[in-house]
DNA sequence: AACATATTGGATAATTTTATCCGAAATATA
DNA sequence: TATATTTCGGATAAAATTATCCAATATGTT
C-alpha cells in the first residue's frame, strides 16, 4: 500500500512530533535510528518533508527537525502525497486512462469505497494526536520511547 | 496500490475469461495488445498465473491462455497474492515486525479497515462475472472489445 | 516429416526505487 | 575565530521492478 519511503516518512513524522511535544529537536540520524531506517536515506524523505514545509529544520548543533502549530494543518495524506505523490488517492486504479463513471475499468466503484477508507485513515487523527498516542504507549512505531 | 504487474495481471485474467466466455484462447501476444500491455512482460506473468492454475494454457497452433469451470473458484484477491505476494492483505501497513492488537502501530485499527474494503472489492465479484460486465460494455479494460 | 504457432524458461537490459557518500552551507559554542 | 554539529544538495551505488530477447519445447496442420 505504501512504499518504503513512504513508511520512513510516515514514522518519521510522528516521531518529530512526539519529541516536538517535549521541546525537542531531533537529528535525522537519530530518527532512523529509532524508527529502524537507514539514516541517510531517512535524511533524504526529510529534506523534501522540510522543503514542503509538514516539518521545520534548523541547521547546526542543537539544531535538527521539529513541528510545532506553524505544522498543525498537515496531515498523514499529506505525507504521503509528498512522499509517492497521489496515486493512492487519484486515478484509475488499473492504470487506464479513459476511466470514469460513464466509462468504468472493473474495479471503479469498488475503488472508490477503498479510498475513502484510506482518506479516513490518513486524514482523520491529527499528526499530534497521532504522537500523543504514541507518547501514550497506545500505539509505537517501533521498539522505541 | 497494485504494482504494475499486478495491474496488467488483473486486466489479463479477465479479458482472457471474455474470451473464454465465447470459446476463444488468446495468446500472450493478443492479451498485451488488448490490455496496452508489453507482450513479452504479460508473457512472464501469465506465466505464473498459469502455473498457480488460476488459467489454462496450451501450446501450438490455436493455443494460448483460456479459462473455464475448473477455474471458477479464483477471484482477484488470488491474482493479486500470486503477482505481489500478500502485503497488500497481511502484516503491518508500516513494516513494523511487531505490530499487533495489544501493540499497534499508529495505523493498525484504520488499517483493518481498509483491507476490509480491498477484500470486498476483490473477492465480491467472480472473475467471470466481471468479464460479463465487460461483454456486456459496464465496464471496460482498455479501449478493446 | 516438415512447418508454423504458441507457451516456457533463462538470460539480459532498462528503469525506478532504495540506499550510501561526500562536500558545502549554516549555526551554536568555546 | 576556530571547531563541532547538523541540514542541504548532488553524485553515485545497490537492489528491485519492469521490460526485452532468444532458444527450447510442445502441438496442430499440411
Amino acid at each position: 500500500m505504501f512504499s518504503q519511503a513512504t513508511k520512513y516518512a510516515i514514522k518519521s513524522v510522528i516521531y518529530i512530533w512526539t519529541q516536538s511535544l517535549e521541546d525537542r529537536k531531533v537529528s535525522a540520524k537519530e530518527i532512523g535510528q529509532k524508527i529502524g531506517a537507514p539514516e541517510a536515506f531517512t535524511a533524504k524523505i526529510l529534506q523534501n518533508l522540510t522543503k514542503a514545509k509538514i516539518v521545520g529544520s534548523i541547521k547546526g548543533p542543537n539544531g535538527g527537525f521539529f513541528a510545532d502549530e506553524s505544522h498543525a494543518n498537515f496531515n498523514l495524506k499529506d505525507v504521503v502525497k509528498i512522499v509517492d505523490g497521489d496515486q493512492l488517492f487519484s486515478g484509475c486504479s488499473l492504470g487506464l486512462h479513459k476511466c470514469s463513471e460513464k466509462n468504468p475499468c472493473p474495479l471503479h466503484f469498488e475503488v472508490v469505497k477503498v479510498r475513502k477508507e484510506i482518506d479516513i485513515m490518513l486524514t482523520s487523527k491529527s499528526l499530534k494526536h497521532l504522537a500523543v498516542e504514541v507518547i501514550k504507549g497506545q500505539t509505537q512505531l517501533g521498539n522505541i520511547i
